[in-house]
DNA sequence: CAGTGGTCTAGACCACGCG
DNA sequence: GCGTGGTCTAGACCACTGG
């Protein structure tokens, strides 16, 4: 077969009026962008198996390569992962998953742990300034706001703020408790994956209240972890500050 | 042709003794490391172009297709870029890259700038065992230790110390003065190319002099960064660790 | 055993940069 | 025009998983 006899469902525009020229997107970011979607649907769920190379290339008539590329694009940016002899899953928000992609506190030994969490209080309310920037919303819109420390060890180290738009997460706080793992919650009770978290660091002073809550002396220093946790389209789904006293445990990153 | 008909160079021992089973590294993989070998061994600089995917497929006895797989893969990991059209090239630290892939400082509009910087002190010294464990470096090798300043506008807002083995950086700091951007001078000066860097991050309290040395108070909080700088080959070049005022700076990160 | 993803090849055409 | 990388296809065999 010629390099492309017009694969009719994704590129039915493609040089339709074009005998030549006219770039438009590569057939395999077509590809790419269709199973992007179809997850940004909740047509293919976390944890369920996609169908294969082999029938997706040809429900959408590319080749097996093609659709290679694609999948292999997706791994790489931890949407999808795949297992040799069974198939490709939508990744989902495990234990392992939260700690090594949306978590960088580690102790001195560079050991992972979930910390445990303490709810301190909870409600709606309508949005701040500050919360209607960082979650991209309307001035009048509501909320639900809450603070949790969170404990190492039994070890109170974290204080932590986190606001919810409550468009996405009807009842939340009023009729059911915050579980210690939050990601997987979001998931499993509003179907809202979180794919991707901007995160600011700085250097603040411990409030009294703060210095209560984690043991240490009022001024004493934290990490500030100001933290937009967005779904697969990008859009604002949680803003996170997490007040951290970093002298047991650290925040760690890996460049280049 | 057969899958392989035995390529001769990567793999002279491969299936030499083994009629069937026997499962090897995949042939992109040994590419990759007959690559990266001689990226490390300065066989291509940084800024020279490579040979061609049809040059490398020839001499390595493997199709194009491999060769692209393991040359996409450095690409990837920033280690080679290619334009098309023009070539495969050996990635350097061009201000671009010092400030995209190893700064983290951003100001409050997300622009980024490369500060200056003014050295404090600098000498050489035997290695304390902080340094040592760090740099991977035996109790009693010498190091090179400086300090300088480093200014956003004009505003002093980092204090940093780092520590260079004497051994890969001779007559560092004597007979020359640190420049600003260090990598590159690493690279130009040396033939060492920083490739990774590992950081750790955590909130301190400034000293007198640092309070000093700012404009800020004693004791203010500052965020430390802990970064172990390292080559191709992952062996440690340059411990840093920074203390930021944070109050006009923030250090920005992406997860997911 | 059949079906999945993983590796490898060969060859086509396209888009780009340069002489 | 020629050589580079970029996209796309077709088809082979391997390795793993499950029934």
């Amino acid at each position: 077969m010629d390099q492309k006899t017009p694969p009719d469902d994704l590129v039915s525009h493609r040089r339709a009026r074009a005998p030549k020229k006219l770039r438009d997107q590569p057939l395999y970011q077509q590809v790419d962008n269709t199973i992007r979607r179809r997850l940004i649907d909740n047509v293919w769920k976390p944890g369920e198996a996609i169908p294969s190379e082999m029938q997706l290339a040809a429900e959408m008539n590319v080749s097996q390569g093609t659709v290679r590329k694609a999948l292999n694009d997706l791994v790489a940016e931890n949407l999808l992962y795949r297992r040799q002899g069974l198939g490709t899953f939508v990744s989902e928000h495990t234990e392992h998953r939260a700690l090594f992609l949306f978590f960088s506190i580690v102790g001195d030994e560079g050991a992972r742990l979930l910390p445990e969490s303490r709810v301190l209080d909870c409600a709606e309310d309508i949005v701040t300034p500050k919360e209607a920037e960082r979650l991209q919303l309307a001035p009048s819109e509501m909320v639900v706001r809450f603070r949790r420390v969170r404990f190492f060890d039994e070890i109170a180290t974290i204080v932590e703020t986190i606001t919810l738009p409550l468009e996405h997460f009807p009842g939340f706080g009023t009729e059911v408790d915050p579980p210690n793992n939050l990601f997987r919650f979001y998931q499993s009770a509003y179907g809202v994956t979180v794919a991707k978290a901007d995160e600011q660091l700085t250097a603040v002073s411990a409030t009294e209240e703060e210095a209560l809550l984690l043991g240490i002396d009022a001024g004493a220093p934290l990490l500030e972890i100001d933290r937009t946790a967005k779904m697969l389209d990008e859009r604002p789904v949680e803003w996170r500050v997490s007040h951290c006293d970093t002298t047991k445990y650290r925040y760690v990153a890996e460049r280049g």
